[in-house]
RNA sequence: GGUCCCUUCGUCUAUCGGUUAGGACGCCAGGUUUUCAACCUGGAAAGAGGGGUUCGAUUCCCCUAGGGACUGCCA
């Protein structure tokens, strides 16, 4: 009988959802639906010491914005502690921990000396040796060799005296996170652990466990860590930060998964994945790189700017608003979201992230008077200009609400330089500098247009006392 | 120090012994153009070094170098 496929991803709560954990959860996720099978979510929380609710509560937020679901319920691995001790009795049982009584200077000691000696810790209450006083249960390591098999990193071996007596449950009787893993992996059904390559020695370790308890070993799968651009640690400057950090810095959820996703994964030449469902029918274990990989903000935009350029209206402008508010500086009123909506279209290439789009939307905010500098302002003292200027103005006045429109715009502008024999440019520069004062903006008869006949007329107006 | 992992353009990668070593981002040049983008065309850019194995190595093996992880009563 073939069990369900399942994996899980399973955070420390000490921190927020940082960008490697991040995509461990993605590939867990696309796994399991490639594999048809479920992702379940459980928070390792055996250190009390170092966990916080509101760490679990930031990184179920993260997972949340970055739309990672999981099955079932959250298993807080502290609530399974009763398993944990059962097993570990077991273990002592069947002869496969034992008693450690060492107290914490002999146990510095010991640790030096093997140290010194070029092996691994090993207790001297390994076979069996009554103590007095509080004691540690330690899993005894066997004699040989230890080998995995690991979908990403190949076959691994090490010879056992690698491996330190480790600790399975503390002197307060709590287990330990090394035991706590493969008791609540086995009874969650876990069949493929996908997670960080740090933990590659320990599947090592847990190997023992696994085959010391009788029980079936999952299929390891360690993807490498994430790098920072200089290919350093990943500090906090480089990009090691939260999920909402990346939300804030304007990039779609979509976006971030795509990029992550691709990170260290590749499948071909296809680099843009519109939606999820591609991912997941694309998604192995055998096409996830052994090679650390670096973080690249570049692709990050671009990606971004693609799952921009697609998403629907809608959604886009739902998106944007609470930056389209940080750029306005308060509440927009309709109309602006109006023009906002209308201007969409242009918008859009022009932004790689939400907080460029807001950006690049400024000139459609109610700003009037705009203030007008530096070069912008120079386009507008040039001798002529305030003439040319008020016979263009003259045209557009005499255009009614209803005709207002970017084709018929277009039409008058394009009349209005063959009437006159000048270049584009000439009253281009102008007009485009009274309504942005120099922003980046699209074609000038879409901006009129954008802006409306009042909002165009009037910041012609703001501008005619700085005409030449 | 020890053990283990990794190494193709600047970056992400394709290649599963025989290729002019392909694509993407970025960069440069040109085109389009009404600013800024977008878009189109073209270009520069890579097998860490050294040994093997082989008719033939980017590909398989070894060594060196570099990078990384682990080495806790943290996870």
């Amino acid at each position: 009988m073939t069990r369900p496929i399942r994996t899980r991803f399973a955070p420390s709560p000490t921190g927020f959802l940082h960008i490697g954990g991040a995509r461990t959860a993605l590939f867990n996720r696309y796994f399991a639906d490639h594999m048809g099978g479920e992702m379940l979510l459980r928070i390792e929380d055996t250190d009390k010491a170092r966990s916080t609710d509101a760490a679990t509560q930031a990184i179920i937020d993260g997972l949340d914005w970055l739309g990672v679901h999981h099955e079932g319920e959250i298993v807080f691995q502290s609530q399974n502690q009763a398993a944990h001790t059962d097993a570990a009795k077991r273990l002592l049982d069947n002869g496969a921990a034992f008693k450690c009584y060492l107290s914490g200077d002999e146990l510095e000691a010991q640790r030096a000396k093997a140290r010194e000696a070029g092996t691994a810790f090993r207790s001297p209450y390994r076979d069996g040796q009554d103590g007095a006083g509080e004691f540690v249960v330690r899993f005894r390591v066997p004699d040989g060799s230890t080998s995995i098999k690991d979908a990403v990193q190949g076959d691994i071996v090490w010879d056992n005296t690698n491996f330190d007596d480790l600790v399975l449950l503390r002197a307060d009787g709590t287990p330990t996170y090394m035991l706590a893993v493969v008791v609540d992996d086995h009874d969650m059904g876990i069949t493929h652990v996908i997670r960080g390559d740090d933990h590659l020695i320990n599947a090592g370790r847990q190997q023992q466990l696994y085959d010391a308890l009788g029980w079936d070993v999952p299929v390891w799968a360690h993807v490498p860590l994430i790098h920072g651009p200089d290919g350093k640690k990943l500090s906090k400057r480089h990009g090691s930060l939260g999920a909402e950090a990346y939300r804030d810095m304007g990039y779609l959820a979509s976006g971030l998964r795509n990029y992550l996703v691709k990170l260290g994964w590749a499948h071909g030449d296809q680099e843009i994945f519109l939606n999820d469902e591609d991912i997941a029918q694309a998604f192995t274990l055998e096409g996830i790189n052994a090679a650390p990989s670096r973080l690249d903000f570049d692709k990050m935009d671009h990606i971004n700017a693609q799952h921009i350029a697609e998403l629907s209206a809608d959604a886009l402008l739902t998106a944007a608003e609470p930056f389209l508010q940080a750029e306005a500086g308060n509440d927009l009123s309709d109309q602006v979201r109006e023009r906002v909506a209308h201007a969409l279209p242009t918008l859009r290439p022009r932004s790689k992230t939400l907080v460029e789009l807001a950006h690049n939307a400024a000139y459609l905010f109610d700003v009037r008077p705009l203030e007008i500098t530096g070069k912008t302002a120079k386009s507008l003292r040039r001798d002529g200009t305030a003439a040319l200027v008020a016979a263009l103005t003259f045209q557009l006045e005499s255009l009614e609400d209803a005709s207002w429109t970017a084709d018929r715009l277009q039409t008058v502008l394009a009349d209005f330089v063959a009437d006159q024999e000048i270049g584009f440019g000439k009253i281009g520069a102008p007009v485009r500098a009274a309504l942005t004062a120099g922003a980046p903006s699209p074609d000038l008869h879409e901006v009129l247009a954008f802006l409306g006949r009042t909002e165009t007329l009037g910041r012609i107006k703001d501008a005619t006392p700085l005409m030449g």
